[in-house]
RNA sequence: GCGCCUAUAGCUCAACCGGAUAGAGCAACGGCCUUCUAAGCCGUAGGUUGCAGGUUCGAGUCCUGCUGGGCGCGCCA
């Protein structure tokens, strides 16, 4: 439909520039977007607005001009000028319900598109170290990465979805301590515990595991127990593997699994760290001043420069992070995506100047930031702190306990990632059944049970009688709930370009009022076989649409509740 | 002090590359179940889109300044 309408415009701009109404050399972007109000009709244009300046006329005389020229199409009922310039476009029945039978026709496909043309992108999320549970914050990263993969597959990208953890570093060997205390009976509170020790009850869990010689198996790696508590690489390794298996058991839960797992330890062991170093000093961005060596980041656009080699002779995070992302571009990911908190975003000016600095060709913004804002979590009207090392945080596997799997990701994933989010766990818990979620899993629910009592009924579904019948669809409710049907595509497409996942819920909230309010005014199960049988089909149509919007969410669309 | 994000209804949030009368949910008030699921619908009320300028046919949206909030500013990650 909206295809329709911007190609018959199309034709009018031609015709009135071989009038010479127009200027010839103007090729215009042509905008056509579905209208907020009815009275305006279905589609709407600003077409006369944009064209008015350079074609010396008045946005109105112009869109008269238009109209006029507009090729005649059994599709359009009529066209009128409103406010400044607008042009409106009133579809004919049949024509807006054309859409029932294309979304019938492509099933779970409906709302895929090709934009993404098979490009590889990678998107990078969650990335926790595995020194204890996940946390919301990471329950937030990993709803809106693992969406935004979802809506990248529906485009048509080729998506990897890539977790980077430090399995080697100064806080692992932190782990480690804290592991052998715990294995040595020894508290958080008593002597002989080690400084900024992991002081949560899940280290007493890992020890004791780790003593009883258990076998653990994580997503990328399996380790036995030795249960000798005095060997601490022994302790390391189980206790890296340990809370890797919890991090994988909590996103499984949450319905959340990766394709790569990337040890930051791999950098040095396959020499990546060492070569990106000498790429850095080679290219000539680096200096050595106070016993350091530095990179010259100020050269793009940080406003300090960076320590990459410490006088101690270890390298800061920096380095692996840029021999990292060096890896991805060799990769041939010609797109990707780093989720991250935006705690972290001092990173992303860091990382893309040391990448710059490599002068291997790599684009200027380049990888893409999708950064979420902190997520303050309360309960009992009293803030609670995130903090791993006080150990009594809200850990991702609490939510999805208390609030349940649908509901953590949908209120994760439902609003924008710029906004800062207040989890109140009461809340959460007690609105339950005034969750957004639920209302777009009740309308899924309840076209599933028209649909069961059609069939219970002996009544059920004709698809030939339904097609040659869609035009009986024609109460205000209907073509309502039918152009909405109409713009999932497009919301699909604009979600996905935008890396905003929210995009989506907001659409389906949307389109479930549509659904409820339709389901109010119009009865299905009438006696009218055609119109019957035509209604049914729009109620198919929409579970479709629900379904497969929700499945973009990862978010269950239940057939009964 | 500098950088990034942010400010929209009492609360939580939307608003499609700048479009017409800024929309939902919760909370409030009034209606609707002998009819397909009332986890629903219909209606009422609720707004100087933080403030002040600017850009233009048109600004919540873009630009500048100011104010309030969050985060970050280490030879930590």
């Amino acid at each position: 439909m909206k295809e329709t309408i911007t190609q018959l415009l199309d034709t009018a701009v031609a015709t009135l520039q071989g009038a010479g109404e127009l200027p010839a050399d103007l090729s215009p972007a042509i905008k056509v977007d579905p209208t907020r109000d009815k009275a305006h009709g279905d589609y709407a244009t600003n077409l006369a607005l944009v064209l008015a300046k350079p074609a010396g006329c008045k946005p109105r005389d112009l869109a008269d001009k238009l109209i006029a020229a507009l090729p005649e199409n059994d599709a359009i009922r009529r066209t009128e000028i409103a406010g400044p310039g607008f042009i409106n476009f009133f579809a004919a029945t049949d024509a807006i319900a054309g859409i029932v039978s294309q979304i019938l026709d492509a099933g779970d496909t409906f709302g895929r598109s090709l934009i993404g043309a098979g490009e590889k992108v990678q998107v990078e999320f969650v990335s926790a170290n595995p020194t204890g549970p996940l946390h919301v914050g990471h329950g937030r990263g990993a709803a809106i990465g693992d969406c935004l993969c979802r809506l990248l597959e529906a485009t048509g990208f080729d998506v990897t979805r890539e977790f980077y953890y430090n399995d080697a570093g100064a806080q692992i060997n932190n782990l480690m301590r804290s592991v052998q205390a715990r294995a040595q009976g020894l508290g958080p509170d008593d002597e002989g515990w080690p400084e900024d020790g992991y002081r949560g009850d899940y280290i007493a869990d890992v020890a004791q595991a780790y003593l009883s010689g258990e076998t653990v198996t994580a997503d990328d790696r399996e380790v036995t127990a030795k249960a000798d508590p005095d060997d601490g690489d022994a302790i390391r390794a189980f206790a890296v593997a340990y809370l890797r298996r919890e991090q994988d058991l909590d996103l499984k839960a949450f319905g959340v699994e990766f394709d790569v797992y990337f040890l930051e330890s791999s950098l040095y062991a396959e020499g990546r760290v060492e070569e990106t170093v000498n790429a850095l000093v080679a290219g000539g961005h680096t200096y050595e001043a106070d016993g350091a060596l530095w990179l010259r980041t100020t050269d793009f656009g940080d406003d300090k420069d960076r320590v990459m080699r410490k006088s101690d002779g270890d390298y800061t995070y920096f380095v692996p992070d840029v021999a990292y992302h060096y890896n991805k571009w060799q990769r041939g990911f010609t797109t990707v995506i780093d989720e991250q908190g935006a705690d972290h975003h001092s990173t992303v000016t860091r990382v893309r100047a040391g990448l710059q600095a490599l002068e291997v060709g790599i684009p200027q913004g380049w990888p893409d930031y999708v950064l979420h804002q902190m997520v303050l979590v309360t309960r009992s009207g009293v803030e609670v702190k995130l903090s791993k090392r006080a150990g009594s945080y809200v850990t991702l596997r609490d939510l999805i306990d208390e609030v349940g799997r649908d509901a953590t990701r949908y209120f994760l994933a439902a609003r924008r990632a710029d906004s800062q989010l207040t989890f109140d766990i009461d809340l959460a818990r007690s609105q339950t059944n005034d969750n957004p979620v639920y209302y777009i899993q009740y309308a899924h629910a309840r076209v599933c049970s028209v649909l069961r009592k059609a069939e219970n009924d002996g009544l059920a579904f004709d698809h030939g009688v339904a097609m040659a019948n869609l035009e009986r669809l024609d109460a205000p409710q209907e073509k309502a709930l039918m152009n909405r049907l109409a713009r999932y595509p497009d919301s699909v497409e604009r979600a996905a370009r935008a890396r905003e996942p929210h995009q989506i819920a907001q659409y389906l909230t949307e389109l479930a009022s549509d659904f409820h309010t339709c389901y109010n005014a119009q009865k299905v199960m009438v006696d009218d076989a055609e119109l019957r049988n035509a209604r049914l089909a729009l109620g198919l149509a929409t579970r479709q649409v629900i379904g497969n919007g929700l499945a973009l969410l990862g978010v269950s669309a239940p057939e009964e509740m």
